[in-house]
DNA sequence: CCATGCAGTTAACAACTGTTCTCCGAGTTT
DNA sequence: AAACTCGGAGAACAGTTGTTAACTGCATGG
């Protein structure tokens, strides 16, 4: 059940979610360190002392975005997970790579300035979001490398390996949506970074077939 | 013959690339879209109306210093290149990875700056970058996957197919500079990085010498 | 040796920044 | 119904920014 909270503690959210819409509009064309604590208040039209209210500084608000971003990709991630675990070892992979990519495809579609966010902020020049980029991706590849674990393949792996293969997924991931991103409004452009991605995939999927065979 | 040039255009490209070079350090803790002019002129020593007779702004200055970072890393990839080409196929390539991944450590230990401003602004707030980066390293795929071509293992494998081997090869170099120089002053943390960027670049050269067999 | 070119300086500008302190008024609590 | 809480407004602050114009002095080419 979801407390109907006050009209006053509603109003706060309320501002506090127009001043992370409107950063994350304002960084399509600039990075979060070059980013003014007054632009953003202005674009919300509201006082730049307001700002102080919901967070520290811009870092701060920073991190909030990352949450916002990470959590929503979260969603669409263990969907994926669980959807594409199910029928593994069905076939050689080629379905599951072609679902995979076209869950990041579409998730580009429907969230484009989050993933230019964590894509720029990633390696950005603001610590503590790098170091929560990160953190959650750092925890995305634990879940990746668990479903691994459960499926059948994974018979005879170290663990690090796994975690290794799991991390090299979701670093491929976020590149292939970066790549996606910039592909944007030209379906040809976007269709040869979907086949590129998919091929990808496929390389690293032989790779991992043969990956405990002797040599 | 290296023109001796005057002292009048000497003393020019000195201030030049010491306004490049305060700002490379400038960059160490901030992206290059809040970079201020005045700041880097600062740095120098100079009047902030120095920086108009060498730059048009801060772009500029920005599209001058990847030309400076990718310059001296094709150098390293060129030496590399024709240094693990020789010995293709003599080995099963581990020599070869840990030849590449030691390379790799090698420049993140000598240009820290550098990788960190290419990591950084690959995806960064400034068009003008991210395009100079973009194609600097389209262009090291081309040369990576002409190379590639040269060796007996590529027989029978398409163009396409080969570029997108060679796309992947250069990603990964990119991210494992930037995840050493995250790990800097820790060696075990560095080591760990090695170890990961070794075992990855093994499972892509399984994935290799498998592309072509029947499924 | 003199006239020209040009890297770098000085001064000034309007615009903008983050942050402080003070105040208001409406939602909340008692 | 009175007292309190607190999100937001307003004004002011000392600094900072990019860009302009007009200058100075020295290396250069005739």
């Amino acid at each position: 059940m979801s407390h109907t909270l006050g009209v006053r503690q509603a109003q706060k959210r309320r501002t506090r979610q127009a001043l992370l819409d409107a950063a994350l509009q304002l960084l399509a064309e600039q990075s979060l360190s070059s980013l003014g604590l007054r632009e953003v208040t202005r674009a919300v039209g509201v006082a730049p002392t307001a700002f102080y209210r919901h967070f520290r500084d811009m870092a701060d608000l920073g991190v909030a975005l990352v949450e916002e971003a990470l959590g929503s990709l979260h969603t669409a991630l263990t969907a994926l997970l669980s959807a594409t675990g199910e029928r593994a070892g069905e076939d050689d992979g080629e379905e599951r790579i072609a679902a995979t990519v076209e869950l990041i495809a579409a998730y580009v579609r429907t969230h484009p300035a989050h993933v230019r966010f964590i894509a720029r902020e990633q390696h950005g020049g603001v610590q503590a979001v790098r170091a929560a980029i990160g953190g959650q991706l750092a925890l995305f590849a634990q879940e990746v490398k668990e479903q691994f674990a459960r499926e059948p393949e994974a018979a005879g792996w170290a663990e690090d390996d796994l975690l290794m293969l799991a991390g090299m997924y979701v670093d491929h991931m976020v590149m292939t949506a970066s790549a996606l991103l910039e592909a944007e409004g030209d379906p040809e452009a976007a269709e040869r970074v979907a086949s590129t991605a998919r091929r990808q995939l496929r390389l690293v999927g032989l790779g991992r077939r043969h990956w405990l065979d002797e040599h």
